[in-house]
DNA sequence: GCGATGATCGTACGTACGTCAAAATAGTCC
DNA sequence: GGACTATTTTGACGTACGTACGATCATCGC
């Protein structure tokens, strides 16, 4: 393996153990057993290396979750919502170093026109992608106004429990009890 | 005014303006007006200010927008649901720079045991008061199930759109977008 | 007025940081 | 195998960082 992807590795794992502020670039280079100043040489800076880390483990959260939601099938749009939470609850235990990552990418993108924009890239095929699952289509026949509304509210509910359970893992509800809260909230099909 | 709040306010500055990582000792005294010395006289360490500072805009989000959500008297859970919406979206773009500290907050809090601990307490908290508001009762009434069910959807609602808004203001959807998609996804009263 | 206590200030110390230049090595093409 | 590039290694340089220390200053009870 090349120092370059040892380095990005090594990036990441200090992401999670010490957080992107802590970290330095001889923790990288200890981290990832390549030296110090193939940090320059492959990423021009460490600022350059953690940024490229924190957006590699973001977008691998996303691949993730995706395909674990994508193998539970189901005929409506209400049971597909019932296999989301279950893919949801299911995956964010497993994942959890690259939910922590994932938190600092949008911390740091506030700071970094390059995290921001890929960031934001990344949110708006994530809300396609959402809406495309729970409707049950493929992503081409999803239009904005729906990506909008119902693909930023199941957005909205990952990336919020995603954020609850990197602070407390044990406050994610049951499936059930998501589901029971998302009941109470809706507004009648036939209202406004 | 004392060079204590003084320190507290130019942290809470930096923390926008600067990020977490990149604010210096030296940034507060500047942005302050405050001494670089008073840091350790008045809070120990600079990373202590910092933690303190970016608590402290947390907890003012979630009063802020408390009590905006409180201001919109409905009759039923569903329009209570509009209302806060209405609260969420319209507090969002002028609370920008606590939303930021607030995501900042989290992503710091994997790696101070305090902050965390405080958080957590927070999200308890907010979850509780998800559930009084939307239910229209005081919290007192609210048991643990419904905090759990109810109250958490609805703060990862809340969550999830402020963290979308941190990254792009102009991705939020309008109201009725947001209620249209709640309402493709609830599980019909009926089932389950 | 005077000591005592708390706050502010000036400064400097030690250090751990990111980066760079150049030497050393590995890899590649003819 | 020799010229040329790409990568790795070594070592160090300049600097900006957080913090500590002592001095100065304000406040206030007496």
């Amino acid at each position: 393996m090349s120092q370059r992807e040892d380095l990005l590795e090594g990036a990441k794992k200090c992401l999670v153990e010490k957080g992107y502020s802590r970290t330095t670039a001889r923790d990288i280079a200890a981290a990832s057993g390549a030296h110090l100043a193939s940090i320059g040489y492959h990423f021009g800076s460490k600022d350059n290396l953690m940024n490229t880390a924190v957006l590699e483990a973001a977008s691998e959260w996303g691949d993730t979750f995706e395909a674990a939601v994508r193998t539970a099938e189901a005929r409506n749009p209400h049971d597909r919502a019932r296999a989301l939470f279950e893919a949801l609850f299911g995956t964010i235990p497993d994942r959890r170093p690259m939910l922590l990552a994932s938190v600092q990418a949008v911390a740091q993108a506030q700071f970094d026109p390059d995290i921001r924009e890929r960031l934001d890239a990344g949110y708006a095929q994530a809300r396609l992608s959402m809406a495309a699952i729970v409707l049950g289509v493929p992503e081409e026949e999803v239009d904005e106004h729906t990506a909008a509304s119902l693909g930023s509210v199941v957005y909205s509910l990952v990336s919020g429990y995603v954020l609850q359970a990197v602070i407390d893992p044990g406050s994610l509800p049951t499936v059930d009890q998501a589901l029971a809260g998302l009941r109470t909230l809706a507004p009648e099909p036939g209202g406004n």
